[in-house]
DNA sequence: GTCACTTATGAAATCGATTACACACTGATT
DNA sequence: AATCAGTGTGTAATCGATTTCATAAGTGAC
C-alpha cells in the first residue's frame, strides 16, 4: 500500500504538498502539481481514509439500519438514499437488525464507534431503552417509519391511509370487513393502521367482529393461514363480505387460500392491502392498495441527514409523507 | 468524543493498559481491569475504529458492489452475505453503480482507498479494464453471477438450467417457441440463457425463427413490449405455442399482454421464466420457472471472501450453485 | 530601500489507537 | 545469593494522513 510520503518522494515535495495537491487546498505551484499529479496516476496511489477520518473527523460514511433487507420496502428506502447520498460522496454502511430489537442499540453502538458521519434508522419497535440511547448520541440521526419524540423523522401517514383504505371498501358497498394486521409493538403499521381501520368502522357505524380481526406476521404464508382461521371460524355462522390486510403479502395470502377454497373476488368477498408491492398488480385479481413512497421516504431521509451533516447539528424536523390509494379489481 | 486517553487518566492507568484491557492482549491485573472496565461503562466510552484501523490494517469491513439494490436478486444475495459477514463481526458497504459499468472500476477505488478487508461484486457486464483492475487490486475479491478468469467467484449454471427449462418446454409438446432474452454484454443472462435456449432446440430439431427472438431489458413492461412485437409480427402468419423468458420479470410482462388481448396461458399460449422471483407464484397462471438460490450464493461468497481473509491471500476458487425447476402452470 | 502582500514550500504537531520494548516486582529454583 | 520465568505497567514509536506555523522569495506601492 503507497502511503503519502512515498508518492512525496516520488514527486520531490513534501507530504504537505502532495496533500495540498489533493484537496486543492493552499498554494501548490503549477510545476509541482503536475509532478504530485503524474506520479499518483502513475502509481495510482490512493489516500487512506482511516488516516484521513482521523484528522478530519468526517468518514463520508452513513449509518444505516434495517430489520431486513431483501423486503420491498427496504431495498426501495436504501435504493433512495443511495441515490441522495452518493451524488454527495456518502457510502452506506449496512447493517441489519434480524428483527431483533436488541440489536437496535448494539448497531448504534458499533456505527458509532465506525465514527459514521449519521445513522439512519429504519424502526419498527421501538422502546424506552432505545430512545434513550438515541437521545444521547450525539451524531446525525433520522428515523424511518417511527415518530420518536425529539428525534428527526420521516413517517407516512399509516393512521389517515388505513382510514381512507377502509373508508374506500366500505363505499363500495361491504360491511361485514374483516381485518388482518400485525403486532402493535410496530406503532405504524401494527397500531396505527388497526386504528385506521376502527376508526372508519366507527364512522360508518359498523361493528368490528371480534373473531374477524387477527394479528399476525408479515409474509405471504401468514396472511394464508390468517385468512384460513377466519374463514374456518366462521363456517356455521357469517362469513365476512370483505377483507382489509395492513400489508399486500398478507392480502395475497389471504387471496390465496380465498381462491383455494373456491370464493370469488370480489364478488363474494373482497381483499385490499397495502404497500402497493410490485406483485400486487400482478394478482388476480389485481390488489387494490395504498401506495407509498418508500423510495421518496429515503430521498428525504437522507436529505434531512446532509441537512444536519452540513449543519453540523441535530434537528427534530419531521417529514410526513403522503399516500395514494390504487383502486384495483379486488374490491 | 472520548478518546484512550481520557479513559486512562480517568482510570489511573496508561493508554496501553487501557488498550490491554479491551483487547484481552497481554497481563493486566485484575484491579486494573476493573478500574478500566468501570469507567467505560460509566463514559459509554467505545474506541475509534479509524485509529484503530490505520493500526491494525483491519477494518472488518466488505465492500459490496451492486448493479442496483432494489431487486430481488440483489437484496437476497445481500441478505446471505450479510449472514455470514454479520455473525464474523463484519459489515457492510455498500455501493450500487445504478447498471453504469464505468462505475464499476470507480467504486472499486473507493472502496481500496475505504481499506475495507474484501470486496464482492454482483457483475452484470464485464470488460477488459474491469479485469485489468480486480486483477491487479491485491484485497480479497469475490465475484458473483459471472465467471471471470483467474478470480475467485460464484456463479450459477445459466446454460444448463436454460437448457433445462427449454427441454421441458418442448416435452411439455411445445414446438413453436420464443425467445424473450436480454443483452448479451450481460455473458450469463444474457448469452448463456440464449445459448441453453439454442442448445435445447437444436439438439430436439426444431427451428428456431428469427422473428421469435427479442432482446429487451429486465423489467415488467419491458417483457410486456417484447412479447407485443413478437405477436403483432406474428399477426398474418403464425404463432408461437410457447414463449420462454430469460427472467421472471419479462415472463410476466409477456403474460400481461397476452391475457390482455385474450389469449389463454397456457392452452393457447405457454410462458415460462426464470429465477423464481416471489411473485411468479402468485400470478395467474403460476408461472413455471427456474429456482436459482441467491441468499446461498451470496453466503458461499462470503464464506470464499472470508477464506481468502483469513488466510490472507487471494484464490481463484470457483463456486457453482446448482437450479431447481419449478414445474406450475404456466406451460 | 522598506513595507506589506501574495505565493510556495517544508518541518513538525496532531488525530487515537496498538504494540515493541524496557523496567520492576514476585516467587521459585539452583 | 544468583538466576529465571511469569506478571504487570508505562514510555514511546508507529500507522498515514492534515494542518499550523515558520520561512523565503517575488511583486508592487510608497
Amino acid at each position: 500500500m503507497l502511503t503519502i510520503k512515498e508518492i512525496a518522494e516520488m514527486a520531490n515535495v513534501s507530504r504537505a504538498t502532495v496533500s495540498r495537491v489533493l484537496n486543492a487546498s493552499g498554494y501548490v505551484s503549477e510545476a509541482a502539481r503536475k509532478r504530485v499529479l503524474e506520479v499518483v496516476e502513475k502509481t495510482g496511489y490512493v489516500p487512506s481514509q482511516h488516516a484521513k477520518s482521523l484528522r478530519t473527523k468526517q468518514t463520508k460514511v452513513i449509518g444505516v439500519i434495517l430489520p431486513k433487507i431483501s423486503t420491498e420496502t427496504s431495498s426501495r428506502i436504501v435504493d433512495g438514499m443511495n441515490d441522495v447520498f452518493s451524488k454527495q460522496g456518502f457510502q452506506i454502511l449496512l447493517t441489519t437488525t434480524n428483527l431483533e430489537p436488541e440489536k437496535e442499540i448494539e448497531y448504534i453502538r458499533l456505527l458509532k464507534s465506525r465514527q459514521v458521519d449519521g445513522i439512519v434508522l429504519f424502526a419498527t419497535n421501538i422502546n424506552a431503552e432505545l430512545i434513550t440511547e438515541i437521545e444521547q448520541l450525539q451524531l446525525p440521526f433520522v428515523a424511518i417509519g417511527q415518530d420518536i419524540p425529539g428525534v428527526c423523522s420521516v413517517t407516512y401517514e399509516d393512521f389517515q391511509s388505513s382510514k381512507t383504505m377502509v373508508k374506500a371498501i366500505i363505499e363500495k358497498g361491504y360491511k361485514n370487513i374483516a381485518f388482518i394486521g400485525v403486532d402493535e409493538s410496530d406503532r405504524a403499521v401494527g397500531l396505527d393502521r388497526k386504528q385506521g381501520f376502527l376508526k372508519s368502522m366507527e364512522e360508518h357505524n359498523l361493528v368490528v367482529r371480534k373473531e374477524w380481526v387477527k394479528t399476525t406476521n408479515f409474509d405471504i404464508p401468514s396472511g394464508y393461514e390468517a385468512m384460513k382461521i377466519i374463514m374456518e371460524h366462521s363456517e356455521t355462522k357469517e362469513i365476512p363480505d370483505a377483507v382489509f390486510a395492513v400489508t399486500d403479502r398478507i392480502a395475497i395470502g389471504a387471496m390465496q387460500y380465498l381462491k383455494e377454497v373456491g370464493y370469488k373476488i370480489p364478488d363474494q368477498i373482497a381483499v385490499s392491502g397495502m404497500g402497493a408491492a410490485d406483485i400486487s398488480q400482478y394478482v388476480q385479481p389485481a390488489l387494490t392498495t395504498i401506495e407509498y413512497e418508500n423510495q421518496r421516504a429515503g430521498k428525504e431521509a437522507a436529505l434531512l441527514l446532509l441537512d444536519q451533516i452540513v449543519k453540523n447539528e441535530r434537528n427534530d424536523k419531521k417529514v410526513i409523507l403522503g399516500y395514494r390509494l390504487i383502486i384495483r379489481d379486488s374490491i
